[in-house]
RNA sequence: GCCUGGGUGGCGGAAUUGGUAGACGCGCCGGACUCAAAAUCCGGUGUUAGCGAUAACGUAAGGGUUCGAGUCCCUUCCCAGGUACCA
C-alpha cells in the first residue's frame, strides 16, 4: 500500500513551486487585487518559533484561496533585519552584523520555504540592504525637509559601565538588564520626529479601519486626546504668569493651591529666599529618580512650597504655589491648578500637606468618598452655581476668553518620537552638520552606507560607534564644498518596518520608494496579520509615515492597512505542578503563600479533576494546571523543525489552524498534532483504499446523491469559514467529509477533484501530490475554487425536536415538502408516544411552531 | 483603579445569532486484526439514577426577560492582555 510520506512529497513540491515560480505576482491589473501581508520577522539566531507559522499559515490559506477565486494576489515576505542581537554578537565576537544577519536570513528563508508558504520570493525585501535603506533615508529626508524631524536634547539611559545607551526596556529598577550596572539619566542630542503634528489625523482615521476594537482603543489611549482649557494665573509680586491645563475648568472656584512640576522653568524665579533650600533639594532628588521610580513610588505624595502665591483669576483669591513630582513636566503646561474637591490626586496631596479642600460639585447624598469626580450641580462657584459639568465648562471657558485669562485647549498624551539610537546596526541618517547646523544630503548622495568600524561599541565619551569611522564622519558638503560632519546616530529598528509594505509593491523600482502606478493598484493592504504586541508602536509609527507620504503625494491612500488581525500566542503544553515543602506535599494555594517550596511536575495520569480544581489522584491535594509561555528557561519550547520532521509541514500548518480561533491564546498539544496527522493519513488512504500496491482507487462512476451532498456541504462550510477566517471549523468540515467518504467503496473523480482543492490551502503539499495523481499535470494553485450547489444540500426529510413546556420530549422526522405545514407538523408531534404522556390531563395554552426548527407545546 | 477580551465535558474547542448544548479533534473505555505490540479499523464516552425506555441536573455564581437563554438584561466573582499620578 502506498503510504503518506510527507518528507518526500513536501520537498518535491517546494522545489516545484520555486522552480516554476508558481507564486510570482501577476503583472496584469485586469483582475481584482488582494494584498495580504504578514508582519515580517526579525531573523534571530534561534530561528523560527511556532508562533511564526500561525499567522503565516492563516495568511497563506487566504492567499491560496483568493488566487483560486480569481484574484491577483500580492503575498510577500522580507526581513526586519536591523537590530540589537546581531550588534551585541558583533561586540562580543567581532563578527560583522551583516554576516550574522545574512546567515540568519538564510536559515529563516529555508524554514519558511519548508512550510510551503506561497510567497513571491522575487519580492523579498531586507531592511539592511542599502538598496532598501536608501529609501528609508529618502523618506527621512522628506520628514526633515518638511520640518517633521528635529534635534533636541533628551534624557537617555546611559550606562557608564557598559559604555552604552539603553532602551527603557533594557533598564530594570535603575540597573542594566545585562550585568545589573547602574544606569543614569543623561541628556543627549537626539533626533525626534514630530508625530504629534499628526495626532488628530491618527486618531480620526482609526474610525474607518477594520481593526480589532481593542487595538484601536489602545491607539486612542496612547494618543490620549483631551479637551479642556488653558488658564493663566498671575503670580503675586511677579510679572510672570503661570499657565495650567485642565479638563475641568468648571471646578476653578475649588482651586485651593497650584502645583508646578519640579522641572518647570519658572520654579527658580518664583521661589522665595526662605524656601530656596528645600525647593532645590526637592528638585535634586526628583531629578535623580527615573520615570519608572517616580511611578513606582507613587503611593505617597511629596512636594514643597515655593513661598509664592498665585491669584485665581475668577475670584482674586490667593493660593499657594507648590512643586511636586506628581505633576509631570512633559504633559500639558507642566503646571496644574489643584482642585482637591474633585480630583483624587489633589485630595491626597491636600490631605498630606494640610491644604484647604473646597467642594464645587455637589456630590449625591449617599456619597462617602473623598474627591467627587462625578456629575452634579456646581456649588460655591458664584455664577456657575447650579450648572452641571458640561454647561459649567462652556460657561467658564466663555468667561475666561472674554476676560483674556484663558482659552479652550486640547492636549495629547502622545509625545514626539525619539528617533535616534547610539548604535551601529541601523540606518545612518542622510544628514551632515555644517557649521553646527544639520542639513539633509541631496538625493544623489543616497544611500549613505554604513562605514566599516574596528569596534562596534560606543566610544569612551559615549558617542555612537559610527564616530569611530573618522574618515567617514569628516566629510564635505557636496553642495558647497564646506567642511561637514556626518550624523553618527542611527535610526531605530522601527524605521525600516514603517514602510516595507510599500517596497514589496515594486521592489526593484529606482525612481522612488514605490512605483506610483503599481501603488495605486495594490494599496491599501487588504489584510495585515501579526502579533498584538505591535498594536501601538509599529502600527502607529507606520500610519504616521504613511500619512506623511500621502501628504507628499507618494501614496494614494490615507491609511496603509485596511484590515488587521492579530494571531494569538501559542503557549507551551499544559503542565501539572504539585508542591512540596520540607519533604511533604502541600496544596497549591498553600504553596502560593509559603516560601522554600519545591515544584514537582506531574504527568496527566497522576492528576484528576475534583470539583473545579485538579488534585493529585486519590487525594485532596490540589495542584496547579496551567499552560505557560514558551521559554528556554522553562524548557517548553516547541521547535517547528522537529514537528515538520516528525509529522510534516502540512500537519504543522493544519494543527496550528485547528487549535482554535486564530486570535485566541492557546496551549500546544503534541497529541493534537498527531490527530491532524491521522486525518491527513486518512485523506491519503481515501485515494488508495487498502490495496497492497500503489494503486489509485478513484472511480469514473457518477457520484451518488449522498456523495454530492457530502461534498457540497463541505464546499459550503469551508468556503464560508475561510472567508471569515474560521479555519478551525473549516478543517472540522474537511474531517467530516473524510469520515463520510471513508465508508464509500471508492471515490468518484468528480468528488475527489474538488475535495483536493478544498484541502489545498491548508495542506498544499499533499493536495498537489493527490492532484497530480488524479491526472492533472499542472499545479492546482490557480484552479477554480468549487461552488456549492444548494440543490445537492437538500434532503428528503429533516428531523426537528418537539418540546413540551420548553423541554425536548421527542424528535420527529418531517418530509421536506411539508416542513412549513404547521398543522401537519404539530399533528405529527402530538401523536408521539412520549409527547402524549406529557399532554395527558393538561390544557393546551400555546403551540409554538418555527418551521424547520422546533415545535414547542405549552400546556398547563 | 481604568480600558479591551474572555469563562462551555478530563483537555483544545463547536453551536446557522433566541430554537435539540457539547460538532470536529485529543484523551479515556470496549471490541476487531496480531504470537504480541505499534499502526489501523469498528463502537461508546457531559454528570447522576436505571438492564432499558427514560428522567433529573448541566454553559463561572446569583437574579430577571421569554413558550424557549451558552446566546438578551442586571448584580457579583475569576482569568488574560493593555495601561496607569496624563490634570
Amino acid at each position: 500500500m502506498s503510504t503518506y510520506r510527507p518528507s518526500e512529497i513536501e520537498s518535491k513540491w517546494q522545489q516545484y513551486w520555486l522552480k516554476n515560480k508558481t507564486f510570482k505576482t501577476p503583472d496584469d491589473h485586469s483582475k481584482p487585487k488582494y494584498y495580504i501581508l504578514d508582519m515580517f520577522p526579525y531573523p534571530s539566531g534561534s530561528g523560527l518559533h511556532v508562533g511564526h507559522p500561525e499567522g503565516y499559515t492563516a495568511t497563506d490559506i487566504l492567499a491560496r484561496y483568493k488566487r483560486m477565486k480569481g484574484y491577483n494576489v500580492l503575498h510577500p515576505i522580507g526581513w526586519d533585519a536591523f537590530g540589537l542581537p546581531a550588534e551585541q554578537y558583533a561586540v562580543k565576537t567581532g563578527t560583522h552584523p551583516k554576516e550574522t544577519t545574512e546567515k540568519n536570513i538564510g536559515v529563516f528563508r529555508e524554514q519558511l520555504q519548508m512550510l510551503g508558504f506561497s510567497y513571491d520570493w522575487d519580492r523579498e525585501v531586507n531592511t539592511t540592504d542599502p538598496d532598501y535603506y536608501k529609501w528609508t533615508q529618502w523618506i527621512f529626508k522628506k520628514l526633515f525637509d518638511r520640518g517633521l524631524a528635529y534635534e533636541s536634547e533628551q534624557p537617555v539611559n546611559w550606562c557608564p559601565e557598559l559604555g552604552t545607551v539603553l532602551a527603557n526596556e533594557e533598564v530594570i529598577d535603575g540597573k542594566s538588564e545585562v550585568g545589573g550596572f547602574p544606569v543614569v539619566r543623561r541628556p543627549m542630542r537626539q533626533w525626534v520626529l514630530k508625530i504629534t503634528a499628526y495626532a488628530d489625523r491618527l486618531l480620526e482615521d482609526l474610525d474607518d479601519l477594520d481593526w480589532p476594537e481593542s487595538t484601536k482603543e489602545m491607539q486612542r489611549n496612547w494618543i490620549g486626546r483631551s479637551i479642556g482649557a488653558e488658564i493663566q494665573f498671575q503670580i503675586e509680586g511677579h510679572d510672570e504668569q503661570i499657565s495650567v491645563f485642565t479638563t475641568r475648568p468648571d471646578t476653578i472656584f475649588g482651586a485651593t493651591y497650584m502645583v508646578l512640576a519640579p522641572e518647570h522653568p519658572l520654579v527658580d524665579q518664583i521661589t522665595t529666599d526662605d524656601q530656596k533650600a528645600s525647593v532645590s533639594s526637592y528638585k535634586e532628588s526628583a531629578s535623580q529618580k527615573s520615570d519608572l521610580e517616580r511611578q513606582e513610588l507613587s503611593k505617597e505624595k511629596t512636594g514643597v512650597f515655593t513661598g509664592s502665591y498665585a491669584i485665581n483669576p475668577v475670584n482674586g483669591v490667593e493660593i499657594p504655589v507648590w512643586i511636586a513630582d506628581y505633576v509631570l513636566a512633559h504633559y500639558g503646561t507642566g503646571a496644574i491648578m489643584a482642585v482637591p474637591g474633585q480630583d483624587e490626586r489633589d485630595w491626597e496631596f491636600a490631605e498630606a500637606f494640610d491644604l484647604p479642600i473646597l467642594r464645587t460639585v455637589q456630590p449625591p447624598e449617599d456619597f462617602e468618598g473623598k474627591a467627587y469626580t462625578g456629575d452634579g450641580p456646581c456649588i460655591n462657584s458664584d455664577f456657575l452655581n447650579g450648572l452641571h459639568i458640561t454647561e459649567a465648562k462652556t460657561e467658564i471657558i466663555e468667561w475666561l476668553e472674554k476676560n483674556g485669562v484663558g482659552q479652550k485647549s486640547v492636549n495629547y498624551k502622545l509625545r514626539d518620537w525619539l528617533f535616534s539610537r547610539q548604535r551601529y546596526w541601523g540606518e545612518p541618517f542622510p544628514i551632515i552638520h555644517v557649521n553646527g547646523k544639520p542639513k539633509s544630503l541631496p538625493e544623489s548622495e543616497l544611500p549613505v552606507t554604513l562605514p566599516p568600524v574596528d569596534d562596534f561599541q560606543p566610544t569612551q565619551t559615549g558617542e555612537p560607534p559610527l564616530a569611530r569611522a573618522k574618515n567617514w564622519v569628516e566629510t564635505t558638503d557636496p553642495e558647497t564644498g564646506e567642511k561637514a560632519i556626518r550624523e553618527t546616530n542611527t535610526m531605530p529598528q522601527w524605521a525600516g518596518s514603517c514602510w516595507y509594505y510599500l517596497r514589496y509593491i515594486s521592489p526593484d523600482y529606482d525612481g522612488g520608494p514605490v512605483d506610483k502606478g503599481q501603488e495605486k493598484y495594490w494599496m491599501p493592504v487588504d489584510l495585515y496579520v501579526g502579533g498584538s504586541e505591535h498594536s501601538v508602536l509599529h502600527l502607529l509609527y507606520a500610519r504616521f509615515w504613511h500619512k506623511v507620504l500621502y501628504d507628499c503625494g507618494i501614496v494614494s491612500t490615507k491609511e496603509p492597512f485596511q484590515r488587521l488581525v492579530h494571531q494569538g500566542m501559542i503557549l507551551g503544553e499544559v503542565e501539572y505542578t504539585s508542591y512540596e515543602k520540607d519533604g511533604k506535599v502541600i496544596s497549591a494555594d498553600e504553596a502560593a503563600e509559603s516560601k522554600d517550596i519545591t515544584r514537582v511536575p506531574l504527568s496527566e495520569s497522576e492528576v484528576e479533576k475534583k470539583g473545579d480544581r485538579f488534585v493529585v489522584k486519590g487525594t485532596e491535594i490540589s495542584v496547579d494546571s496551567k499552560a505557560h509561555k514558551m521559554s528556554k528557561s522553562r524548557g517548553n519550547v516547541i521547535n517547528p523543525d522537529d514537528v515538520v520532521k516528525s509529522y510534516g509541514a502540512d500537519s504543522l500548518r493544519l494543527y496550528e489552524m485547528f487549535m482554535g480561533p486564530l486570535e485566541q491564546v492557546k496551549p500546544w498539544s503534541t497529541k493534537g498534532v498527531e490527530g491532524v496527522n491521522r486525518f491527513l493519513n486518512r485523506s491519503w488512504r481515501l485515494f488508495f483504499g487498502d490495496a497492497e500496491e500503489d494503486q489509485f482507487n478513484v472511480s469514473d462512476s457518477e457520484p451518488t446523491g449522498e456523495q454530492l451532498k457530502t461534498l457540497h456541504e463541505a464546499i459550503k462550510k469551508v468556503t464560508e469559514d475561510i472567508e471569515n477566517m474560521r479555519f478551525n471549523t473549516a478543517i472540522s468540515a474537511l474531517m467530516i467529509f473524510v469520515n463520510e467518504a471513508n465508508s464509500w467503496d471508492s471515490i468518484p473523480k468528480t468528488i475527489a477533484d474538488p475535495f483536493v482543492i478544498l484541502l489545498s490551502p491548508f495542506s498544499p503539499h499533499i493536495a498537489e501530490e493527490l492532484w497530480n495523481r488524479l491526472g492533472h499535470s499542472d499545479s492546482l494553485a490557480y484552479e477554480v475554487w468549487p461552488n456549492f450547489n444548494e440543490e445537492y444540500l437538500k434532503s428528503d426529510s429533516i428531523e426537528i425536536p418537539v418540546q413540551v413546556n420548553g423541554k425536548v420530549r421527542a424528535n420527529i422526522t418531517i418530509p421536506s415538502d411539508r416542513i412549513k405545514d404547521k398543522e401537519f407538523v404539530i399533528g405529527l408531534a402530538k401523536q408521539q408516544e412520549n409527547i402524549q404522556k406529557y399532554l395527558d390531563g393538561t390544557t393546551m395554552i400555546k403551540e409554538i411552531f418555527v418551521p424547520g426548527r422546533i415545535v414547542n407545546l405549552v400546556v398547563k
